[in-house]
DNA sequence: ATTGAAGTACACG
DNA sequence: CTAACGCGTGTACTTCAAT
């Protein structure tokens, strides 16, 4: 009745399949975007790897040094950033021009939240909701969740049309549906999963599927005998408010498939930041301070064109040994004061070469914008 | 008691 | 030789001090 239809569409291994579009002879082999692998010794990471590099283990996040004990031959590419991001906002659009079709009366109803340069939500219940009048109302049930499906495939088509490119959809009565649902339609598909049908959905899947739980909470779940998402279920609250504090509530929820998180399509900045790793580590005062400079001016640049003020300043220092550590330092009033923050980052950063002896494998800086400071 | 600052940990694409 | 491990952003927790 007042269930919300919510699509999750997210392209397959995105940068991956622009470069293969980009160049055809790609097609068929191994391709890995992502940090140099420098004949092994890399220190970077996997963005995407395609297919046909996932056979032999490669896969996201995985650093660039194992990839290339795995895969040699593999083509390495480094990311496009400029050409996923031209791609990302005609495919964005793309999406908003489907969805308008299916706005009644001529009034665009849009709830969409883009989550990457390669993923995004959208709310469809209201452009769903007119069915509910022309229909007769059991059918409503049933046609509105089809209607999406023909959304999902029309959106898809579209994208392949005019971005010869391929993505897949999951739709679900909320987000966390959505998302699960469409990690299963990978690659190139679409699944659907009705409310009736979510919390058994949800059941037999490993926790670590399920949004905000990662590798440490897995961790710490299996460790208590909860390996499915149903052995969470026979858990009590109280057992979990235990472990978890005030994340057991939304937890359980969550593994009865219920997801009350809204569909935004407005985010403000919180934050800009700059880090870099460095390609040794080093004590270098002369490289170290102007690498940090160049850092901070950066974002300084950054947040003037968006016309921020910033609260607080945030340095980031990872050490040899992968050893990492943070000093901030706020103002009492939110300010557009950039060379300030670029003072005040510099103290902080002082102080971490002062401090400790180690050599310096990252360095990085942040602004936390003020509230309301974007006009 | 509440708020803000500083620092850490975790998650995700 | 079970360690390899970017970047940008968001959230939440803990601890401590000031209001």
């Amino acid at each position: 009745m007042k269930s919300r239809i919510i699509v999750h569409i997210d392209m397959d291994c995105f940068f991956a399949q622009v470069e293969e579009r980009e160049s055809p002879q790609f097609k068929g082999k191994p391709v890995v975007v992502g940090a140099d692998p420098n004949g092994g010794k890399g220190r970077g990471v996997v963005s995407t790897a395609n297919y046909e590099a996932r056979k032999y283990g490669i896969h996201s996040a995985l650093p660039i040094s194992k990839a290339y004990a795995l895969c040699p031959e593999a083509i390495f590419l480094p990311p496009n950033f400029e050409l996923y991001s031209r791609t990302s906002e005609r495919i964005m659009q793309i999406i908003r021009n489907v969805i308008q079709l299916y706005s009644p009366d001529h009034r665009t109803i849009l709830n969409m939240e883009q989550m990457s340069l390669d993923e995004a939500y959208i709310d469809i219940t209201e452009n769903l909701w007119y069915l509910f009048f022309t229909i007769v109302k059991n059918r409503y049930q049933r046609e509105k969740w089809e209607k999406a499906q023909e959304i999902a495939e029309h959106m898809r088509a579209e994208i392949l049309r005019q971005e010869k490119l391929a993505c897949s959809c999951g739709i679900g009565p909320n987000k966390m549906i959505a998302k699960i649902a469409c990690e299963k339609a990978k690659p190139n598909g679409v699944l659907t999963v009705r409310p009736a049908e979510a919390e058994k959905f949800v059941e037999p899947l490993d926790i670590e599927k399920m949004p905000g739980i990662g590798k440490k909470t897995a961790e710490i779940l299996k460790g208590s005998g909860v390996r499915i998402v149903k052995d969470l279920k026979s858990r009590s609250e109280h057992d979990l408010q235990n472990l978890f504090g005030s994340r057991a509530k939304e937890m359980y929820r969550r593994s009865y498939g219920v997801d009350n998180n809204a569909v935004e399509s407005i985010r403000e900045v919180k934050s800009i930041g700059k880090e870099i790793t460095f390609e040794n580590d080093t004590r270098d005062p002369e490289l170290l301070i102007r690498t940090f400079q160049d850092l901070a001016r950066e974002v300084a640049k950054e947040a003037v064109e968006q016309d921020c003020s910033w609260k607080t300043v945030t340095v980031v220092c990872r050490f040899s040994g992968f050893e990492t550590h943070t000093k901030a330092k706020s103002v009492q009033k939110p300010t557009k004061d950039w060379t300030a923050f670029r003072a005040e980052g510099m103290k902080l950063f002082l102080r971490f070469i002062m401090e400790k002896q180690k050599s310096i494998r990252l360095i990085g800086i942040r602004a936390k914008i003020a509230d309301s400071s974007r006009l």
